[in-house]
DNA sequence: TGTCTTCTTTATAAAATCTTTATATCTGCT
DNA sequence: AGCAGATATAAAGATTTTATAAAGAAGACA
């Protein structure tokens, strides 16, 4: 459950700057392009969630960059323009836009319209399913099973599996599981975590006294090992 | 391929005769109601592309038209209204509408975003009906039966249960539920969950001291499990 | 106006989970 | 082997969360 990525597209500097702070007050990641050119370049490196693109840039006309995006990037555009001509939202629209929003804008609008449209563009998800061995953690049902056997998590459990299983065959330190589970003041309570981890295993090992999932690398933490 | 219908709900005779022409000679099929009830029996029985819907309904609000058409219908919406306030648009966007136009529109710019909603919008069929264990719950006449007995569910029952069953088998967080079923600021009231949860399960379990249906998950929120 | 339905609050019991404590076991080192 | 620090585990205790009934409030409707 990322963030969305938003790529904005815009010459000047301020209004960069203005939609980065509002985006990311918002919950969004927001990448930046001042041309045409690095937009293009940035569309396709980071594959945003959605772009919000200015029609007045330097070096090409915003309309000329929609057509281009429009071969091979499917997922939202917004216009932001000053132009408010019929002949340019309509031009806009039909080459690929999905909506277009006359500066000045109202803030509150366009966050709107953004979530509107990135609510709708989910189409084909397949859930991802994180499967270790034996293990399979569904991570948008939030259902944990072992050998096609449903099991019964806590919520702690869970976020802790969960973080593991991301993380399969690295070490996670004392330290990282505890802020990453409990939060940044827990970072002194190990004692949680062999608790936790006592009670994982014995609902996932096949022999809790001797973990093969969860194996203990002493003094540094912990080890999720999926297969061999 | 077909001409796409367009569903045009609005109270005023000349607005209505005006799209209707204007959507006739762009080739679309029009329909036309002038009630809210109207447009929604229209819409059911007929399942068009896109509807046209204007926010000032005799009837009923318009908002509260676009809440109860979009718990089953998935084609695009675009709101035509004289209402131009940042609040209004929002509201309707964060209700599920794909656009807002306020009136006087123009027409070329209204084509162009009838064109592009369109384009977009996947054929994909949401059955209106859906089967879950003994529970069905048809969600364009909004009646819930369990082994083919009419259940009578308030509104408030009737959304989450819906809301549930729309979501089969994945945990729905406590936030969630609040912020769907009765809004942003209510996200904290707790409490209503649980005492409408209990009344469903007095409703629908078989033995509502035994949850088999929604089950509990403890300190994250509730999962509405259908068999298995 | 009174009745009915539904929503909202309050109160309390029950259940589940988290936290702490106690003790046993393990690990690496001299 | 013996020690010290680290880890494992069970179980008691404390706290939070959940379930449920029921009373009060707010509307709808005739």
């Amino acid at each position: 459950m990322n963030k969305p990525t938003i790529l904005v597209i815009d010459d000047e500097v301020q209004i960069r700057k203005l939609l980065q702070i509002t985006l990311e007050n918002s919950e969004y990641n927001v990448l930046l392009a001042a041309t045409a050119k690095d937009g293009l370049v940035a569309a396709a490196n980071h594959k945003p969630d959605l772009i919000l693109l200015d029609l007045g840039l330097p070096d090409k006309s915003g309309q000329e960059v929609l057509k281009v995006l429009r071969e091979w990037f499917a997922q939202p555009v917004i216009i932001l323009s000053v132009q408010s001509g019929e002949d340019d939202i309509v031009l806009a629209l039909d080459n690929g836009a999905n909506d277009y929003l006359v500066k000045p804008y109202r803030t509150g609008e366009l966050l709107a319209r953004i979530r509107s449209l990135i609510r709708r563009s989910v189409p084909g998800e397949s859930s991802p399913v994180i499967t270790v061995g034996q293990i399979t953690i569904d991570l948008v049902l939030r259902v944990v099973k072992k050998d096609c056997e449903v099991l019964k998590l806590t919520a702690t459990e869970y976020s802790l599996l969960a973080l593991f299983a991301k993380n399969e065959g690295r070490v996670l330190t004392h330290h990282y599981l505890l802020r990453e589970v409990w939060g940044e003041s827990y970072v002194a309570q190990s004692q949680y975590l062999r608790v936790f981890i006592a009670q994982l295993r014995k609902k996932i090992e096949n022999d809790p006294n001797r973990p093969a999932i969860i194996v203990t690398e002493s003094r540094i933490g912990y080890r999720f090992k999926g297969n061999e």
